[in-house]
DNA sequence: TGCGATTTGTCCGTATGTATT
DNA sequence: TAATACATACGGACAAATCGC
């Protein structure tokens, strides 16, 4: 009954939590909430036209993906971002990504070789597109597919919460620094040691992608 | 301004969403809420003297904290067990807590090893009194130590999420099994490693510790 | 320091949509 | 199919805490 999909395809949200929290998601990765920002809720609830109880829910389901922060009587605010936060996304990234890869290793197929190269083309030509929220979501689809491939559910769990943060840095280089399309040689070569017989050089890989990409933002961020 | 405290001391809870949060996971951890167990938010409601919001946001908490699951439209359950369910979480822990040692191991100091020391201690003690909750929160303390010397808020972050699972399964190996003191000499020999020479010896450690450990749980839970 | 304004936290009654039997 | 139970959502109200002057 449920189709395969990450949380790509929103087919459609049934609550209105749900949608609110979507609308929030997209107004923080699209640069209108930025970082540190107050969300007052009677001027959100006025706002998106829903009652507080929704958006309060909505709030604290942003809250635990690492999105906003809280505190109590202080009400919420868009996550801060540092340099600190960003070296520690990168060396968690690193050590679960490494992580799903001992474990994806032996599960690999010839059909989850099709579905890499497809989002690996995916995200190519996206990213010619220009269309920025796109790219990202194809960025995460691709990394995805490791931990797919693991069939551990708990890891993808926590790659979940990761990819969210994620995203907030993707959006956030692109707004400040404009777009990243020099990264495709790194994403070729990372698609063909999926594909190849070492794992070692795979891990060896994920080291260097991860360094190029924190010194990449930090870049844009400074 | 803040205690360096880990969430151990509830000191107390300012806000009855949080009041409620922690009603209802002792509840799951004593067994009253057992895994599967639908929870009727009028019912509740009703038996903490709440009304329904607060209450509500106290059940979304604990979803994203593993505690519970929940689909629209249904409801929370208590979040079901399984044997595949535990297998991923020590793998997944096993996994984390290498990379914490990795990331602590050169910053070990004199005052970490006297506040190991004394975790440690409090957990041997508890155990021989029998007093479950407390032995849990000690076992919890104990191990981590290891994330606190990282200082990487997002690995904490993450362990706190685990953790909570591993209340569960702790409290659920518990009521049905008994206590488990059995482990005192693997706990030492953790202590005393931690404050040994040789990382790699502390990490195959770890892989043995966590096996005997999902391999007791497992016998008890069959 | 205090005081008023703003905002969060909580409660209640009611109405509607969904799942289950 | 109908009926019941329940989750979801609304809006108004007030208390409690914070914020700004």
């Amino acid at each position: 009954m449920n189709a395969p999909t990450t949380e790509l395809s929103p087919i459609e949200d049934r609550t209105l939590r749900a949608q609110v929290r979507r609308q929030i998601l997209d107004r923080v990765l699209g640069g209108h909430f930025k970082p540190g920002e107050r969300l007052v809720e009677t001027a959100l609830s006025s706002q998106l036209r829903v009652s507080r109880a929704p958006l309060r829910e909505a709030l604290r389901e942003l809250v635990d993906q690492g999105i906003l922060v809280s505190e109590p009587y202080k009400g919420f605010r868009v996550r801060p971002v540092s340099e600190r936060d960003l070296k520690e996304l990168f060396s968690m990234r690193t050590a679960l990504e490494k992580f799903a890869f001992a474990l994806a290793w032996p599960l690999r197929t010839p059909q989850g070789f099709a579905e890499l190269d497809k989002r690996h083309d995916d995200l190519m030509s996206i990213r010619a597109t220009g269309d920025q929220a796109k790219a990202i979501e194809c960025e995460i689809a691709f990394h995805a597919w490791v931990y797919e491939t693991t069939d551990h559910r708990l890891l993808m769990d926590h790659w979940a919460r990761l990819s969210h943060l994620v995203r907030i840095y993707m959006s956030l280089h692109h707004n400040l620094h404009g777009s990243h399309g020099e990264f495709g040689e790194m994403t070729t070569r990372y698609r063909d040691l999926c594909n190849g017989g070492s794992l070692d050089a795979m891990l060896l890989h994920i080291d260097e992608h991860m360094t190029q990409g924190f010194d990449s933002v930090v870049k844009a961020l400074k």
